[in-house]
DNA sequence: CTTGGCACTCGAAATGCGCGAGTGCTACCG
DNA sequence: CGGTAGCACTCGCGCATTTCGAGTGCCAAG
């Protein structure tokens, strides 16, 4: 029923519809594809795609659109691989110079990922829960007031001040730092964190409130949700397609709001580099019609976080998966450095 | 020339028109306002109001148009203070609730922003340059690595990690590490930097590549264009007020530059607590044209950072200087505490 | 100085029309 | 039976034309 030209039909299809974003006609496809047959029967041809669902006309006498399901069956299994471009490999490569503080190459990584997709990029920081704890830091600011500094495997800094009910004092706190170094030194935060109820027992009466109130600061860390943080970039970008959405002031309100698209990528792609696309209505949240998601996992080891594109279903699919993906293992491999 | 009416009318062509949105006519005029005069005489008014160049109108037989001229004076004469109303105080309030960390302050802080105008919000993060250092941190991470983590009085948190030519080990660390808090513990960073030339006086000769190092790195900071951070919130508002925008894509792509805004930040208001407006050609910026922006500058003592908003020129000016003078002075008070 | 009256202007919306891209159908061919 | 050529038909788009009315400027009178 869907014999190769068919397909050879779609991917036609989607081909120029992305490429010109008007609705394809049997005439221009045979023209500018060497299909070797006459336009009636890419007439014929198209009249079982869009029984079977996987084109559509906006209207009598236009061209043929690609539905959501025909996209899906593009990406999956006529999509040929788009190595990318020597300019596109050499835009990725500077991200290795620059400093190499997590914010900076965070910076860098999705300022490119928008430039070379043309679409809305956005990046996960990796996730406080899984990564492990490489350092914590504990000072004095004033009797009253401490300050929690945790480092990540990842690279990643995250700060609290505490009140405290009672000061430390200084030797206090060194006691304090190192076994909570020691404590964390193991697995995952989120774990390792749990081991901490009964650190209070090592210390003067006098003091086990205030041990208390930093063991609930750090415990509170992984918990809350602020410790997720993303970050966009080429926003721009979609205002240049949007045309292709019914409302994308809709679609602007719901990458603003984070929590949304925060869901979404975390309910993709699992593994490290594997990448995942959503299509259209695939994307089962308000506000979010007519847009594709095209997302990868990246960090050191199994994902702590992910990354992705953004955009109308009409879409480079080839090309966004291509850098998506080329932008995930280099931000993995800097992490692991 | 400008009698107490003609700028009564003046008044009332900018109320309407930033309500409307619509060139308003001398008819409308008289009946939403009490005027008390007829028609006829508002055109008379009008006319010499636009030959002042404080009005327009876009073509002929249409109504008239603030001209950027036109929206400043207002500012600066006629508007009045329009006090915040208390729901806006309570939705200011909850600001000072939530954790105390500079970011998750500054990121609600943002949303406010733009909730309250609904307009685009920045906030520019306090400035390391000028604040003061509160703790350096430095921490081994392996032999040929320690990381720099660095406090300011703002609650910033800034981190860079150091290659080291040798390893230091941890008594000299600790020693580096109590000599660099010294050494910064007085006035600004950027001036506490310059004395720091000849430590590594102090240290074996094995180290002292290794104590330059962090040195340079700490010297790195407030130099590099790195430092300066910006957030955005409200995006979305911008799309809504796209039809008063010649060309919206380009002020989309000028605000995440982010390079534009915060040269246009640093430029205007230099004082704490103190609301500065920009009108239009006023932003002499390319991409932002058409576009208004009301900041202020806040952080403790003297102004470290400004916060903002950007609009349309059609935009309501009092409201969002009432808004943005608020949350400076809030956001001044909390960075303070 | 203000006001009513009036002719005039000009953009926005409505209307009508022709063009052409594209389709579906049918008859025909290898 | 799949492919092809021909053909009538549909329907949105662009364009010219018209109409409508809001708003102005000016003038003469109060």
């Amino acid at each position: 029923m869907l014999d190769e030209r068919r397909m050879a039909v779609l991917r036609a299809i989607v081909e120029d519809y992305v490429a010109t974003g008007e609705p394809v006609g049997s005439r221009g496809l045979v023209e500018r594809h060497q299909l070797s047959v006459s336009p009636a029967t890419i007439r014929n041809d198209m009249a079982v795609l869009e029984e079977s669902g996987l084109i559509a006309q906006p209207h009598t006498s236009a061209g043929r659109v690609p539905t959501d399901a025909g996209y899906r069956l593009f990406v999956d299994q006529l999509a040929t691989v788009k190595p990318l471009s020597s300019a596109e490999r050499r835009a990725i490569q500077t991200l290795l110079d620059g400093p190499l503080n997590l914010d900076s190459i965070v910076d860098r990584a999705v300022r490119a990922l928008a430039q070379l997709t043309r679409q809305v990029a956005v990046i996960q920081y990796p996730s406080l829960r899984t990564t492990r704890v490489r350092h914590i830091e504990l000072v004095e600011l004033s009797p009253a007031r401490c300050l929690l500094v945790l480092i990540t495997d990842a690279g990643r800094v995250e700060q609290r001040i505490i009140e405290l009910p009672a000061a430390l004092g200084p030797e206090t706190t060194a006691v304090l730092r190192a076994k909570l170094n020691e404590a964390t030194a193991g697995p995952s935060l989120e774990e390792a964190v749990a081991d901490l109820d009964n650190l209070w027992q090592g210390f003067a009466p006098a003091v086990r409130p205030s041990v208390q109130a930093v063991v609930d600061a750090l415990k509170e860390i992984p918990r809350s949700g602020y410790q997720e943080r993303l970050v966009l970039a080429g926003t721009s970008n979609l205002a240049r397609a949007s045309a292709d959405f019914p409302s994308f002031m809709s679609v602007l309100e719901a990458i603003e709001e984070q929590v949304v698209l925060l869901k979404l990528l975390t309910d993709m792609s699992a593994d490290s580099g594997k990448v995942a696309v959503r299509i259209g209505h695939e994307t089962t949240q308000a506000g979010l019609e007519g847009v594709s998601l095209v997302a990868a996992g990246y960090g050191p080891g199994p994902a702590q976080a992910h990354l992705g594109v953004l955009g109308p279903t009409r879409m480079d699919y080839p090309g966004s998966i291509a850098v998506v993906r080329a932008i995930a293992r280099y931000l993995s491999r800097i992490l692991a450095g």
